[in-house]
DNA sequence: AATGGTCCTTTAGTGTGACTAAATAGTGAC
DNA sequence: GTCACTATTTAGTCACACTAAAGGACCATT
């Protein structure tokens, strides 16, 4: 195998016309050049510089492999410019996976933002329940996993991802516009207590669990009538009368149903935290700050708007 | 600047899978091949391995690297092919340079067996007297030069050139079609004491001196009416009945003037040697020695025809 | 929960080879 | 002939590349 460092030198050698210029470019000594070019003597098998006068000439095939060495050298340029592309963030790609309110609403304006800046990074979103993203991205499947979690900021686990908190989302009481309560700007839970309600059944388990906790502290017990397994269709559950709900504002959109009307909650607001979570690995990285920075933008947004 | 060496370690680990089958396959141990990794870690400022499981999972840096690795080592790959086209005589360049009969008989029939032998060596032919030839050869300009010279095989000088005896090339009598020893075979120099001489001016002074040799072995010395540059002039001269010339037997060609007859010398024959001269630095280099073959060939076809 | 096995990494140690310095040899200029 | 310049050779030093052995993390098995 030809040796690059080898190649460099003869290739000052030749276009520099002498062992002593290619020395003092390459801050060596003609001695070091010297036994440079003689091992590529002696590993090619080939004649590289024969004496002329007091100097050297080099043999054709020096000229061929000092031909060949710019192309290698080249080669390893544009390796070394792909790489710091790379680094600085110009190229690659980023795999992120967020749960299904946030990547109909939250992410796609910080996706449109990051585009912006990172015109030449493929950016791929899949929609995952918050435990399938934790482990695509623990397995390397993803680079960014954008979740809700039940704690809130400095009560994140450590579990050795990075991550950080984008939101508390807090939860709407979702009512029929027909309810008697629909007029009031804010519920107090307490008053639903004898409300028929509706529950869905895709969000994770602590989700359902703060709307409950929500009730409890409330008062009472929600009794479930019927269970929906996405927002919407709760949205239309309660538009049909069929009870009432405790919906995330996220979920609920920059529009509700026509039938429903969503009202704060009065007093001790539910919320589910939303997070976005990386590997350590990748937390410094370019792409993955300026990603999780648009996040961050997006989600203060939201929190303004929803108040 | 990368590291090729490290890069060669980077994609093994990448392509197999793991560090411990990298090592495997490059007959290094595990903390050889990490500790590459570490330093191409180091020096790029890229992390480009990160733990998965009991093994490693390659970084988007670490793929690139290894897709850039390919490319780098593809044109290492090219290199070496290059150079051993080079080394094989199937690519290549030789430039000859011969002196003037030479360069018109019997050079361009080897050259074209070599160049069937080796159609993608460009070879450059130029016509030169024997010492500018020779000087050529030292300066690097040429590499191989087909010369005539005093010396016969056993007389080459050893002045750091390597040299082949291709053809002695005797010299034949020329005389008028209608001088009255124009019927014999061959003719005794003595004979043509009291004719007229035509000389020769740009061959090399020995080739002249030869003659005058020859012509005082033969108990005179010539005198010389008229002076030529060129040996068909010489014909020319002769036919024009302006005197006698001795020629080479090459500078005749395969055909000579209408009004001359060439006839063999009796007895000693004056000959110049025509050799092949070439640097030692390319004299074992596949073409030269092919193309030395052909020139052999080539004489020793000139001789049986001539002889 | 504990244990064994696998994989990677770290550390220490050793040998090779990359480079310098000094001496040698060859060439051209004065 | 001597000097100045160039390249090579030799000897010597230092750094690096690799091995061996120990340590740590993880998964599987009991």
């Amino acid at each position: 195998m030809l040796d690059v460092r080898r190649l460099k030198v003869l290739k000052a050698v030749v276009e520099l016309g002498s062992v002593s210029a290619a020395a003092a470019a390459l801050n060596f000594t003609p001695s070091g050049v010297s036994q440079h070019v003689s091992a590529l003597e002696r590993e090619t098998g080939c004649l590289l510089l024969e004496p002329a006068g007091r100097g050297i000439r080099p043999t054709d095939a020096a000229l061929l492999l000092c031909e060949q060495a710019s192309r290698i050298l080249a080669a390893i340029q544009e390796a070394e410019d792909a790489l710091a592309a790379l680094r600085s963030g110009q190229i690659g790609r980023l795999r992120l996976a967020a749960f299904p309110t946030a990547g109909s609403s939250l992410v796609p304006g910080a996706l449109a933002a990051f585009q912006l800046l990172h015109p030449k990074v493929a950016l791929d979103l899949t929609v995952h329940e918050p435990e399938e993203a934790i482990a695509k991205l623990r397995s390397g499947a993803i680079d960014l996993a954008i979740t809700v979690e039940p704690y809130g900021p400095g009560g994140a686990p450590d579990d050795g991802l990075v991550r950080r908190h984008l939101l508390a989302d807090p939860f709407r009481v979702v009512l029929p516009r027909k309810h008697p309560l629909a007029g009031r700007r804010s519920v107090d839970l307490a008053m639903l207590a004898d409300d028929r309600w509706i529950r869905v059944s895709s969000s994770p388990d602590y989700c359902q669990q703060a709307v409950d906790d929500a009730c409890v502290r409330a008062g009472f017990q929600p009794a479930y009538a019927m269970e929906a397994d996405e927002y919407p269709t709760v949205e239309g559950f309660v538009a049909a009368g069929l009870g009432v709900a405790l919906v995330p504002e996220l979920a609920l959109g920059p529009s509700v149903h026509i039938g429903v009307v969503a009202r704060h909650v009065k007093g001790d607001q539910p919320v589910r935290q939303v997070w976005a979570a990386t590997r350590p690995a990748i937390a410094e990285q370019a792409p993955v700050q300026a990603m999780l920075e648009f996040l961050r933008q997006a989600a203060k947004h939201f929190a303004t708007d929803g108040g």
